[in-house]
DNA sequence: GGTCACTCTATTTTT
DNA sequence: TAGAGTGACC
């Protein structure tokens, strides 16, 4: 890697200046180097894992300052997580010794809500704009569709917020849709209404930030203009998970002169599901003609063996850019392969094997336990507590989702901005004064009548139409608000944040509503969210310092678990453990229909995002990687028996070594995941395929849904018309094939 | 307006 | 199995 001499560079032409730019090139390998000074123009750097591209990043960062004489100013970095962002945003002032202060760096969203905000105006919005959170939209989109006298059933609004979202990534607006049936009509219809009504409410959800942001530079030229002058160097992080409208957006503002530095790799792109175009690697060299194409393969966290199973099963993908990890490093220990009797046996076998790597003078975070789905990690902790392992499970709640957070926050939120309607609906009846449904519901119709938002019908109502009673408890509302905005008016934010959660008496609230533990729990966050609000640092100018907080709320929620102060083991789903590395990783659930989930199963594509979601998860390991299953599993309450994942079959052979090979296992060894196992749809030599429609003695007639296992131990799941689905033994189920 | 019992459903997730 | 959501009832 490094050498001796010092790297000397002729720093810009401006300046003049010889620059000893040693301590940016010296910890670089050569292929790092080639991407860190190539020269000013568009570069795409597809990054193996593990092999230093953020590194590559942070050191193009300051190489472009340092040695091309480029100006902070000058520089946009976009990721796509808070915590990349920061981390960026430190490494690359550590490596320049001073702040990299006034260069852009942050994710798509929190640069966007920054233009907004310098650029309310331009962007149509009112100055003290809210942002909501998916769990806000999709409460809005709830009341949008109830509104409309849509039927919720038909209408989910899960579905419709997908709708509307994946729409907004596309830079669709429900004006540009042209519906072709009746179920698109309606969509559009709702996606409409829910436009109409966030821009009365002054409200903004994650996609408009980037949307709106689009719409506001190609609108206004000046405006783009200034901003393509003034970002010549665009840094993109993890380019692969670029959507639609983020790829437009980099676009935009590179303009003709911009030089969009961008890493990627498309072998770690896992969230089609969401919106991502992995496509956008190859737009982006069609693009940018002259594009500087790098790849980085040598990769500095794996052992070899663990390189070459993750190397073998990823050569199963189609279309591919093309790339091969290879290490310096040695071979290793081969890959483990552990196959349980059911998911207790599972989890014990983990909890061996954490317990032997401690007793050996390991850490117990150098451990993780990755699986494909959420509750998978219940098993685990049940284990983990028996045992006395202490254990830290990612994702969940975090701090600003929380119920009590979010009361809070609404109740702030209304202060300021009195239209926002998502938080006037929240806290209306919270803690209950008097205001029912009815009554909330009478407020929105005359909302929705006249065109305007709660608060406005609320103040109309009081005056009106309103049962005495009903018209005094919203009176009480509203007065309550406004005094709290009177009362809060200067003071600093905790102190804020304090008077409002007292003046509503949130914590006598949560206190009689949920005894013990967790009511007590509840009136901490709030307390903890004054502590938040105390410690609260803003920098961007031209907003106050609580929409700036509340802003900060909604982008940043803050992280999922206290963070763990002791040695925990580490558990999360394989989509969260993308970026992280570990000494020792777990794989669990490698089984058919949960890993590649049932979902995905039918669906080359999806099937192939899989197939790279378990390659993400491979390459997290860096010494020790094991690959479990169970054969039985108990799944919502009931027991479903499966297939080892078929992603096993495709690890080449000689790199695993089978743990405790089961005794009572008839098949060899080599059978049990032979050959990429069976696809679904194959009759996997039952002589049933899915779909076909079958007879039982005792259930009638139905359709096989699932097929599992080969031959007599086959079971089948069958959808029957009289007695819904039951899993049958093929062996004994006498099913005659109609 | 609050409680209880019933039904329904069941990836992955950041912002 | 468990959690959310709903509707009936007090």
């Amino acid at each position: 890697m490094g050498s001796a001499v010092p790297h000397l560079y002729n720093a810009g032409s401006a300046t003049g200046v010889v620059m000893d730019v040693t301590h940016i090139l010296d910890p670089l390998n050569d292929r790092q180097r080639e991407a860190v000074t190539a020269p000013v123009g568009p570069a795409l750097v597809l990054a193996g894992a593990g092999s230093g591209k953020t590194r590559v990043l942070v050191h193009r960062a300051a190489w472009l300052i340092e040695a091309e004489g480029v100006s902070p100013h000058g520089l946009l970095a976009v990721t796509f997580t808070n915590k990349a962002a920061s981390e960026m945003r430190g490494r690359i002032s550590e490596l320049l010794g001073s702040s990299a202060g006034a260069a852009w760096i942050g994710t798509f969203h929190g640069l966007c809500h920054r233009l907004l905000r310098m650029h309310w105006q331009a962007a149509g919005l009112p100055q003290s704009f809210q942002i909501l959170d998916s769990d806000d939209q999709q409460r809005l989109i709830k009341r949008v569709i109830r509104s409309l006298d849509a039927d919720e059933n038909r209408w989910v609004p899960r579905e419709v917020q997908w709708f509307i979202n994946n729409r907004k990534d596309e830079g669709l607006r429900a004006a540009n849709l042209h519906p072709d049936d009746e179920t698109e009509h309606e969509f559009k219809r709702i996606y409409a209404a829910y436009e109409t009504t966030c821009d009365r409410a002054g409200v903004v959800d994650f996609a408009e930030l980037l949307l709106r942001v689009q719409e506001t530079l190609i609108r206004d030229p000046d405006l783009l203009g200034h901003y393509q002058r003034r970002f010549r160097h665009l840094l993109v992080d993890e380019f692969q998970d670029t959507n639609e409208i983020q790829y437009a957006w980099l676009k935009l503002l590179s303009g003709d002169g911009a030089q969009p530095f961008v890493v990627g790799d498309d072998d770690q792109s896992i969230y089609r599901w969401r919106g991502a175009k992995v496509e956008n690697l190859q737009r982006f060299q069609r693009d940018f003609p002259n594009t500087r194409l790098v790849r980085l393969e040598q990769n500095y966290r794996s052992t070899g063996n663990i390189l070459a199973a993750a190397n073998g099963l990823i050569t199963h993908n189609q279309g591919r850019l093309g790339k091969e990890l290879w290490t310096e490093g040695s071979e290793g220990s081969p890959v483990h392969v552990f196959g349980g009797f059911d998911e207790r046996d599972e989890a014990e076998f983990v909890v061996d094997k954490v317990k032997a790597w401690v007793d050996h003078g390991g850490r117990r975070d150098e451990i993780a336990v990755l699986y494909r789905s959420n509750a998978q990690s219940r098993v685990f902790e049940e284990m983990f507590i028996n045992e006395r392992i202490p254990y830290r499970v990612y994702g969940g709640l975090r701090f600003f989702e929380r119920q009590e957070v979010k009361d809070a926050l609404a109740y702030l939120r209304l202060v300021q901005s009195r239209d926002d309607d998502t938080s006037f609906e929240r806290v209306v009846n919270v803690p209950t004064r008097g205001i029912g449904s009815r009554t909330v519901e009478l407020i929105r119709e005359y909302a929705r009548d006249n065109a305007t938002t709660l608060w406005r019908a609320a103040i109309a109502l009081t005056g009106g139409d309103l049962s005495s009673r009903a018209a005094n408890s919203v009176q009480a509302f509203l007065s309550q608000i406004e005094a709290m905005a009177v009362a809060v008016k200067g003071l600093p934010m905790h102190e804020q944040a304090e008077h409002v959660i007292a003046a509503a008496q949130l914590e006598a609230h949560y206190r009689s509503r949920e005894k013990g533990e967790r009511g007590e729990a509840r009136v901490e966050n709030l307390g903890e969210l004054v502590n938040a609000a105390r410690g609260f640092q803003y920098e961007e100018e031209g907003l106050t310092p609580m929409d700036a907080f509340l802003a900060h709320a909604a982008l940043e929620a803050g992280e999922g678990q206290a963070a763990a102060w002791e040695d925990c083991v580490q558990m999360m789903t394989l989509h969260s453990a993308k970026g992280l590395e570990f000494p020792v990783v777990f794989i669990c659930g490698l089984e058919d229909g949960l890993f590649p989930h049932q979902r995905t199963m039918t669906d080359p594509e999806g099937l192939e995002e899989e197939r790279r979601l378990f390659y993400v998860g491979m390459t997290r390991a860096m010494r020790e990687l094991y690959l479990c299953y169970a054969e039985q599993r108990r799944l919502h309450g009931m027991e479903a028996y499966s297939e080892p994942s078929r992603f096993l079959g495709e690890v080449p052979r000689e790199l695993l070594e089978e743990v405790r090979p089961r005794m009572n296992v008839s098949r060899p060894v080599a059978m049990r995941y032979g050959g990429g196992g069976a696809l679904a749809g194959d009759d996997a030599g039952t002589g049933l395929s899915l779909g076909q429609r079958v007879g039982h003695p005792k259930f009638g007639e139905g359709i096989v849904v699932t097929v599992e296992g080969h031959g007599a131990h086959a079971r089948v799941q069958v959808n029957f018309e009289a007695e819904g689905s039951k899993w049958l033994v093929l062996q004994y189920a006498n099913l005659e094939v109609l």
